[in-house]
DNA sequence: TTGTACGCGTTATCAA
DNA sequence: TTGATAACGCGTACAA
């Protein structure tokens, strides 16, 4: 396109070889000063700039990680990318951003373009929709580094960098639990995916541990987004009055929203006909009419975390796999009914 | 890294050369369809990723455009690269996201770190500390193509996509004026930044066509954070009480948030002691115990609109320079007292 | 101190 | 239909 200015270039209008340049520029010491200071000049008053895409390709190094999310949401993603930013910021690397819109397909498409491009790492986040893991395993296998975050993969050989889910899960279940509901219903996220298995456990041993038994009709799946949420809500509300939960433990907050809708739309109140609570707590979580109950997530710590581990995976192939935990923290507000 | 496999390697495991091989595997017509069949199958079992890398050395493209923004806040940003990600997608680009921090230097560190990676061109939105426009310049003149989007430079030879500004702040002081607010306040971003200068511009114009005076005192300059509202609001509260403003006009909704913020530790009620409105239409905004009436400005539609002209200019030199303005709406709420 | 030859992985071009 | 050669821009290794 543009005609970008070379070292050959820049040698020919001096009189010099290409190396010179490439001597002068990489401020080798065996220029001669006089000769550097010519180079300089001209590399600069050309509008030289060096190409990465020459030099990867001899050095089989890009500095460039690519990072692949489920979505764009307004809440927990962009902070994850914030911290992201500033590891690859302080470190030189750059980053390729990919969303996969939740559909393993468009996925596996970008895990593909993001090898193509030789970037040096990858930091995935899978989509909710993926069923094989053999397409990951493949990735690792051929020696890329990658990370999973947030939505992890265990056991498959690469670090993992995640919230205590179940815990979490666990202590927000068992706070409703303690403030006398009984009947708690569970909205769930699909149970394919790690944090969709997690923290149902976590509800179910709360559960457990104070001896409530498990009514399958209170736990609906429902998904990620507030559309879903909407919908598991409406489910839980069409049950007949006597098996209608008193509490709603929700997989995230947009997916509490979108039950919160639907607990207006059906003219409860809330906490006093049924209380609810979310998890990651959103941006919107405290500004709601009647504040949501919910579990912080740190998303720019794990953005951070995760970056730093896939950075030294990058820089240091015997640097161990390990799952790395963030902790999150209970934060309660009014949707509980516990204030 | 890893040790990636190569047309060669593929074409010596067949005993063909490896122009055979490059041609199987873009289905070019002239090979041998057993042939291709064979080079399929071996790439396949072999774990064969083609290099864009390398392609990219040869071709002198990328596939890949630079995205520079001045901040990843909660609101405005991340929304314009889900437009910007559509696009991409749909066109097979990739993004290479950066993060300016609002700091013009890294800001120029980054846009030489795409050129140095030679993406086809680069979508900016300025930092708002910048104030020297040659280097953008220089770039533009490189023959790299650039779309600014958001907060935009005109008249230095690229496309721009923003929203009507200068028309959208004068119609939320307008709306101010007719119901009966005189003394207005103004909380500005930096006069640097044509947004800063645009908003202001319409502030102004809604006064003078009303005929009210212009009061010095009860124009500040802030920021688009919302740290610098605070202090701004509080800079105008601590005005004589004779001349406190009626109503307040800010920059942008994160401004006009911790403006609020000091409003209330003065202990004032919103609208009824002081009106408020923003500008972006933050997903907070209608949450806030009084509901903040701001202008909408359609970042998604920005990010795509950007994207989308960026590939244009890319794909044909010939495309025309233009200034793309994305048309906002003005959203009544309570803070403004009016409703 | 400076220059030449070569290779990184790929494709365009020309020859067989 | 297939293959050999050169080129993209750069840096390593060696020679002058």
């Amino acid at each position: 396109m543009s005609s970008q200015v070379t070292l050959k270039q820049i040698a020919e209008a001096l009189g010099v070889s290409a190396m010179t340049v490439s001597r002068a520029l990489n401020n080798r010491d065996n220029v001669d000063a006089k000769t550097k200071q010519r180079v300089l000049e001209k590399a600069r008053s050309m509008g030289y700039t060096p190409n990465h895409i020459a030099k990867s390709l001899v050095s089989n190094k890009t500095y460039t990680i690519g990072v692949v999310i489920p979505a764009i949401s307004h809440a927990f993603f962009p902070e994850v990318v914030r911290g992201i930013e500033e590891v690859t910021y302080k470190t030189n690397y750059q980053l390729i951003l990919t969303h996969a819109a939740e559909q393993f397909e468009r996925e596996k498409v970008a895990i593909n373009t993001l090898r193509s491009k030789r970037v040096d790492g990858i930091l995935i986040s899978t989509s909710q929709t993926v069923e094989d893991y053999s397409f990951y395993k493949q990735t690792i296998d051929s020696g890329m580094p990658v990370v999973f975050f947030d939505r992890c993969i265990e056991n498959i050989g690469a670090s993992c960098v995640s919230v205590n889910d179940r815990t979490s899960s666990r202590q927000i279940t068992q706070h409703l639990i303690d403030h006398g509901y009984k009947k708690i219903a569970y909205i769930s996220g699909p149970q394919k995916v790690a944090v969709g298995k997690e923290r149902l456990g976590g509800y179910l041993e709360a559960l457990e541990a104070h001896d409530i038994p498990v009514d399958d009709k209170l736990i609906v799946e429902g998904g990620f987004r507030e559309q879903q949420g909407y919908e598991a809500m409406k489910q839980l509300l069409d049950l007949p009055e006597s098996s209608r939960p008193q509490a709603v433990a929700t997989i995230n907050d947009p997916s509490a929203f979108g039950a919160i809708e639907a607990i207006k739309e059906y003219g409860l109140s809330i906490p006093d006909d049924i209380a609810i609570v979310g998890f990651t707590d959103d941006i919107r979580a405290g500004l709601l009419e009647c504040p949501l109950t919910t579990i912080r997530q740190p998303a720019y710590e794990v953005g951070k975390k995760g970056a730093e581990k896939l950075i030294k995976v990058i820089e240091d192939p015997d640097e161990p796999i390990e799952n790395i935990e963030v902790v999150t923290k209970l934060i309660i507000r009014n949707s509980c009914g516990c204030t």
